[in-house]
RNA sequence: GUGGCCGUAGCUCAGGUGGUUAGAGCGUCAGGUUGUGGCCCUGAAGGUCGGGGGUUCGAGUCCCCUCGGUCACCCCA
């Protein structure tokens, strides 16, 4: 391979066609549902004082390894959002608008890992986010909101997984509970395990190691610890999907990997993705974050999805048809004078697609290059039209026939083609 | 960050045990049809075989290092 001299660092990549205009797609659709719903965009800076982000959990992986850091020129320890939840409350102490404050987002987030199919260092995120209400029937509409979102797509094979983690009261009894098992099981943990353990128990549970299965198995469940209020709040939100027709699982072992999760969590994961990295999307509530972040005890929640992962998953699942032609018309110039110039303006101008070519190429190459441009329509201008004033329109996608048109019969004449 | 697999034209890939000017298909460009695409035919351009070192008379082929990709672990979207 004839090696470039730069290429995107590792972990990013460039998107081009037709996967940008999917994206495109996808992100306006979770805009529709989102303003249906209620929530106003928030476009917060891709990087923040690195407090904001550490806020997030010490211990996760995401703060303590993964996190892009950097002193800027006046000193301040910046760092690039590793995802959007940290941005969207600390703008919501700044600002303090009425709650409840409902608020989506998309755009790329950074994390410092080592890349694989589905996990990227920059990658993109939608997502929506509510500060400042306690009510349970908010985590079951937000659930509803990234379910119907994935539907919209055509994706039918993505399963939703809810669990609970309690309030921050519950956690101290459930972990030492926990501690106290995984300990007493000793070797008999895997090696990896045993150091989660000493950072935190909680995630112990998340462990994909088959030797670790059993013991996590067995382990104490948090459904014994919890408060009633918790326990109440979670019976309402799985009330309400069941009401809402949102098919769940309740997965006690899910559990995430940021720290600042409480009573709800939830993961949207795909069973097309022929990859280890299957969950499309994930959230919570998160009712101590914005304390934690210098700001009144306000309850939160919201989500994330993966955008790079959702797309491949409607790659999995083969949910995107052919695509529609991207051109109206082509514009074949051999006369050498300015017709193309103008007459692509004035299609352009006439709110329909047009294309050309260039560098004075033969009418053979212009008319192969308007073949596979996907237009609609050949638009032909040589030296015999041109004196007389006229074009030739020519369908390029059905048998009708070609035929001239007086020049200022064009965008007409396109129209009706078109239709 | 750790491990497995991989790295030959723009793309997908051939190139037994090292041996003369490195091949194909697709794509691109040009021509066959000096005013008409899709099919077909002909031709052309395009590669310091990821990079560096080594072994050898000789390396795309063997060894080492390095960079990159990919999959998995970890973790997460």
């Amino acid at each position: 391979m004839a090696a470039p001299t730069f290429t995107a660092t590792p972990g990013t990549r460039d998107l081009l066609n037709p996967t940008t205009s999917r994206m495109r797609e996808l992100v306006e659709t979770f805009a529709d549902e989102a303003t249906k719903a209620g929530f106003g965009q928030i476009v917060p800076p891709m990087f923040e004082d690195l407090d904001v982000f550490v806020r997030l959990g010490e211990s996760t992986d995401v703060v303590s390894k993964e996190l892009y850091a950097f002193t800027d020129a006046g000193e301040r320890r910046l760092a690039l959002r590793p995802e959007f939840t940290a941005s969207v409350c600390r703008a919501y102490v700044q600002h303090r608008p009425t709650t409840p404050w409902k608020a989506w987002y998309a755009g790329p987030a950074f994390r410092q890992e080592k890349a694989q199919r589905g996990r990227y260092r920059q990658f993109d995120q939608v997502g929506a986010e509510v500060i400042g209400s306690h009510d349970p029937d908010l985590d079951t509409e937000l659930i509803a909101l990234a379910w119907r979102f994935y539907a919209r797509l055509g994706l039918s094979q993505v399963r939703l997984v809810i669990n609970t983690l309690g309030d921050k009261a519950d956690r101290p009894p459930f972990l030492d509970a926990l501690t106290a098992h995984f300990t007493a099981a000793g070797d008999a943990l895997s090696a990896e395990s045993r150091a989660t353990l000493e950072k935190n128990p909680l995630r112990v549970l998340d462990s994909k190691r088959e030797q670790d299965a059993e013991i996590i198995a067995t382990a104490p469940a948090l459904a014994d610890f919890l408060s009633d209020e918790a326990a109440a709040a979670f019976d309402r939100v799985q009330a309400g999907l069941r009401l809402l027709d949102v098919p769940f699982v309740v997965e006690p072992k899910l559990v995430r990997g940021l720290d600042y999760y409480t009573r709800t969590t939830f993961e949207f994961v795909s069973d097309a993705l022929q990859s280890a990295q299957n969950a499309v999307g994930g959230g919570g509530r998160y009712d101590g974050l914005v304390a934690d972040l210098g700001g009144p005890a306000d309850p939160g929640v919201g989500f994330a999805l993966g955008v790079d992962r959702t797309l491949l998953a409607c790659d999995d699942e083969g949910v995107f048809g052919a695509s529609d032609a991207e051109l109206d018309a082509f514009v074949v110039d051999t006369t050498g004078e300015f017709a193309a110039l103008r007459l692509v303006d004035t299609i352009r101008r006439a709110g329909l697609r047009a294309d050309r070519a260039y560098d004075g190429r033969s009418m053979k190459a212009q008319m192969k290059a308007a073949n596979r441009s996907g237009a609609s329509v050949a638009v032909i201008v040589g030296p015999d039209e041109a004196a007389a004033d006229e074009l030739v329109v020519r369908p390029l996608r059905s048998d009708a026939e070609q035929r001239r048109v007086a020049t200022s019969d064009l965008v007409p004449a396109l129209r009706g083609l078109l239709d």
